[in-house]
DNA sequence: CAGATATATCTGTATAAGCATATATGTTGT
DNA sequence: ACAACATATATGCTTATACAGATATATCTG
């Protein structure tokens, strides 16, 4: 299942980082801890397509996965190499400045506002700020 | 001859750096531009290999090409993308400290110390710092 | 022509996307 | 409590594409 505990080779950083899919997952997780089901519903593709994308920067241990119940919370991992994390930071700079990144983020926020209008997203847990802020319930569900 | 004159997206960028060749060649162009027959000499693969990815990095616009006689120089193009910049140069500090990477630029050293009794450096220009210190005579051989 | 560098062609591998389906958890009816 | 189902996510399989490496050959310059 875990196939590859070791730390990542500078090219092999590179190329997690090397597809437009992955990255718009990594824009939409800065900062905070995300539900699969938000995910799919701001990039408007297939499920399919982004849990591959999740597996992949999971295998990478770039992002941490965590259950609760149904639903899969997905967050980024600092790599312990530091020039890993600061190339991580610049990535994050940039993708700020990117137009459709940031209409990702719009699209994320306003899925947020109106989640209790949304099917898919009125049951599901709303992205939370990671590191946790102790203002957010940890996981109210799991008690 | 020239396919891709606009700038690089975040993804192309990555991909670009996603391969231990290319790494290694941006490794000892650092700071100083460079002819192609150290880098045949220091990498010791064979040449195809190298031009087809010094190809790779110029039309990625990452690198540029001068020509002096029959050698060619290549040396490093700060991306105008001031995040792309700093993340080429994130990437530098990574590699200095690889040890691969040191090994690299070691024999780059001892190949320009004892070029004279290389055959196939002894007429090569040597790599120089670049931008030019102006302490470098810029093209003695083209006059 | 010789030396330095670039390109064509072929083969193998990695992987992205699409579709169908499996797994895991939770819920509901009896 | 248990069967049956619904929801959320993951995975198996197939096809298409990018591209790395190897070898041979072309191009460019003196």
């Amino acid at each position: 299942m875990a196939k590859n505990r070791r730390s990542l080779t500078m090219e092999k950083l590179f190329r997690v980082l090397a597809d437009r899919t992955r990255l718009r997952l990594l824009n939409l997780m800065y900062g905070q801890e995300i539900c699969v089901c938000y995910l799919v519903a701001v990039l408007r593709t297939s499920q399919p397509k982004i849990s591959r994308h999740l597996a992949y920067l999971r295998n990478s241990r770039i992002v941490a996965a965590r259950r609760e119940g149904r639903w899969m919370h997905y967050r980024i991992v600092p790599p312990s190499d530091p020039a890993a994390a600061r190339i991580l930071v610049e990535v994050q700079r940039r993708l700020s400045e990117d137009p459709g990144m940031q209409q990702d983020r719009a699209r994320l926020a306003r899925a947020c506002c109106m989640r209790q209008k949304l099917v898919r997203l009125s049951k599901a847990p709303p992205p939370a700020a990671w590191p946790r802020t102790n203002l957010q319930p940890a996981s109210a569900a799991s008690a």
